[in-house]
DNA sequence: CTTGGAATGTCAACAAGGCTGACATAAGCT
DNA sequence: AGCTTATGTCAGCCTTGTTGACATTCCAAG
């Protein structure tokens, strides 16, 4: 920890090497973020696909169709799928728009927070965990070198989502 | 943002908007991640576990079937269908091993090494980019949340891979 | 030595969740 | 009135995950 020199520094985290293990460890990390999520509903007839809607319909109530598809990018029929799934199942309400009577504005009804909550909490803990055990200044890291990876129209989607936690 | 003091700091980094913040940043940074190999192989017959297999019979070639199934996480049945059209494409070579001639021993051949140099260029590019603006302090400790983030398992299938790299 | 179980790999069939294309409807805008 | 935008739907395809069934090979117990 502490400062290693700066010169040093500069030549040697740029390696190959050190990227392909950053590389791999993207991977690996990835996979175990999301099995906790993913075990929960492997059970219920929903996926991964379903918590994502899930998880930012929560995050911005009221969110219309177009503007979820742009977060998720994925097309409209993919996510019109889930999402008529979670409506049928009562875990998400449509609300036609009352400026703009084209746009669905999309809540989570009490069941649907419910297991919003369950997902999240199984994916915090995680978190939390790793937080706690890497520390402060590492998050700091983390969070940085994960912007930076970002394409600018995630990095602006991921930017307007920090806003609104407030 | 500079150095907020360090006692509200152990308090501070654990809410639940702060663990919010870091799932929402792995999920729209492993979008990205992904991003430019998906593109590559798009125009070809292949995908992203197309990739995973590439990527990690050149990290260790000579490995075997089974061993890569572990540290891929899927069934034996998917990735076999994945080695199949690898080996017919003739970018992957399977062996039958010498000591126990149930197991297949997995190379890279020429080809395949090109499409692996192809798509981890694009893949390091990119992490070098972040790794870059952000800069080593940053990357040391976005590595340690990553890893202590994975399940034991994967942290030990890194942990091997990172020896292996020397 | 034989035989039964374990390890390894293959084939077939199915499901989730991406994708494209075509099209319908309603509402807003010029 | 006519173009554009937002949304939803149907149909069909692809990748990549899953299970089940099965063949081959190895090894160890009897």
């Amino acid at each position: 920890m502490a400062e290693p020199n700066r010169s040093s520094d500069t030549l040697l985290f740029l390696t190959d090497e050190q990227l392909r293990q950053g590389i791999e460890a993207m991977f690996f990390a990835y996979s175990s973020f999301t099995s906790d999520p993913d075990r929960i509903l492997a059970d219920m007839a929903y996926g991964r696909a379903h918590h994502r809607a899930i998880h930012f319909i929560n995050r911005a109530p009221g969110t219309t169709v177009n503007n979820l598809l742009s977060i998720l990018g994925v097309t409209k029929q993919s996510l019109n799928r889930v999402l008529r799934t979670l409506i049928e199942d009562g875990l998400v309400e449509s609300h036609v728009g009352k400026a703009d009577k084209r746009e669905r504005h999309l809540y989570l009804t009490d069941k649907g927070r419910a297991l919003e909550g369950v997902l999240s909490d199984a994916q915090r803990a995680r978190m939390r965990a790793a937080y706690k055990y890497a520390g402060p200044d590492a998050v700091v890291g983390f969070r940085a070198v994960l912007e930076a990876m970002m394409d600018p129209e995630m990095r602006r989607a991921y930017g307007r989502l920090k806003e609104t936690g407030k």
